[in-house]
DNA sequence: CTTATAAGTTTAATAATATTAAACTATTAT
DNA sequence: ATAATAGTTTAATATTATTAAACTTATAAG
């Protein structure tokens, strides 16, 4: 069951976040995008106030981003920020080396995040406009280089769900998908042939953290007529890919004591 | 009216705050601090973690604050930060010269807020551990500083609710706290004197923006034994804010256009 | 300055939703 | 192996959120 009336609330917040709040957002505009009643919204909206999250600006009735919210950033990067600083570097030394888009992953519960990207620098580059796709992990490789590595019961809560058909070549067929994970795991790393966006490549590569589970993972996109056209190109990435992946896992050990947990 | 199953959900979002949740919260815990039955926290969590604010680990099935709440930070830092880095020295400069503890507040709304503090560095100091009541506009110096000088259909909106008596000798009654208003007004600084915590005594100076609103306020807290023991110490406390208050007036000036919307 | 229009707020009736307990499953400890 | 604890799911029902309509306030037009 899902609570409706929070879904809307962080529609709400979401919206904040997409347009720019800067100058506030009215009533009217939130009823407008979301669809929302404005009897209702305004309940909505004095419930969120109240608790500070928004506020309302007092003569021209428009809404913003109450400091509140800020305090959250301020705990999660305690923990994240570090992780993502250092492997920084050697995201870029892929960028550098091929060229190409890179992305590195994680998860939380079920779903997939991007921590962190670089694009390419070609001209004929791979759009990411809407790569933070919720329930992708069938579908790229980032999210299978991770799912392959991951205990069996994890891997059954995160395919749980129906898995979304986003080309032609997406697997959406469970049991096709789990002889794709073992290819995975047999070969080390993972491949997104179109799978998530026409006329793109990918490949992955986990990153392990120091009780060896697979918690991050680094994927480069290239156009499929490179990988196509240029041979040696796939082996190229590979390479570059697989010692970053190995570089980065090296933090977990240096960084943390087994049983520590980790936030993405 | 206010939404329930909204306030219930900021008020689990808060909790993640104020606790240290880098290990995650168990549902249960959840439950036990804030008196929710487990089923209706189930389909809560379940909401809050679909659309991404939290996440539940796989394994441990603990609840995690969600990076999507990390944006808001940054976001939010973009209009205010600039703000308070430019304050600070000047609220240094009180600190310095008084020892004692110095406050920058502003208000989103309806609410009283703390930007940002310097404590006392007596001996004998000031306690502010609950500084950030929700409604205290009326009982603190910061508060009436700001209050004084609004519009009176933006006083009539902060007064609008109950006035709450913190101490014997808040002021509760509206027609008396207008009067202290004009007060203020015509002295161009305001007082607490004992009415948000017993034995405090406050001298708070509003701080106006581009459009000679209040915009913040600075206010600096001592003692009261020890304004009443030393005349001449209350004087040494008004300059001193005075003087900053004023400069940190100057930053609007400085950076904003006419019209130009600021958020706290 | 008056009237019209639009945006926001409040209300109370009702439709719809969130809550509940109970049954169930999974996990951990004994 | 069993008990105990924590988490999940379900479906009935009691409570709540939604709605439209009336109302207020603010803004624009005449």
């Amino acid at each position: 069951m899902s609570v409706k009336s929070i879904s809307k609330t962080m529609d709400t917040l979401d919206y904040f976040l997409e347009s720019d709040s800067s100058k506030g957002i009215s009533l009217k505009e939130i009823c407008d995008h979301l669809g929302f009643k404005k009897s209702a919204a305004h309940h909505m909206l004095a419930t969120i106030c109240d608790k500070g999250y928004l506020y309302q600006d007092l003569k021209s009735k428009k809404y913003f981003l109450g400091s509140k919210l800020k305090k959250f950033g301020e705990v999660i990067d305690l923990n994240a920020n570090s992780f993502i600083n250092f492997a920084d570097p050697f995201l870029k030394k892929i960028n550098d080396a091929t060229g190409e888009a890179v992305h590195l992953a994680s998860f939380e519960g079920t779903k997939l995040i991007t921590l962190s990207m670089l694009e390419s620098t070609h001209p004929v580059r791979v759009d990411h406009g809407f790569l933070n796709k919720d329930n992708a992990f069938h579908a790229t490789a980032s999210g299978k280089a991770m799912l392959a590595y991951m205990s069996d019961a994890s891997q059954k809560k995160i395919l749980k769900n129906k898995l979304e058909k986003f080309t032609s070549f997406t697997i959406t067929n469970v049991k096709q998908l789990s002889e794709e994970l073992k290819k995975i795991k047999k070969n080390g790393f993972s491949t997104d042939d179109e799978e998530f966006q026409p006329g793109v490549f990918c490949v992955g590569y986990p990153i392990f953290d120091n009780e060896n589970k697979p918690f991050a993972s680094i994927s480069c996109s290239s156009p499929k007529f490179k990988i196509t056209s240029d041979k040696k190109y796939l082996d190229k990435i590979k390479n570059s890919v697989k010692f970053s992946a190995l570089e980065i896992g090296k933090y977990f050990k240096k960084t943390r004591k087994k049983g520590d947990k980790h936030a993405a």
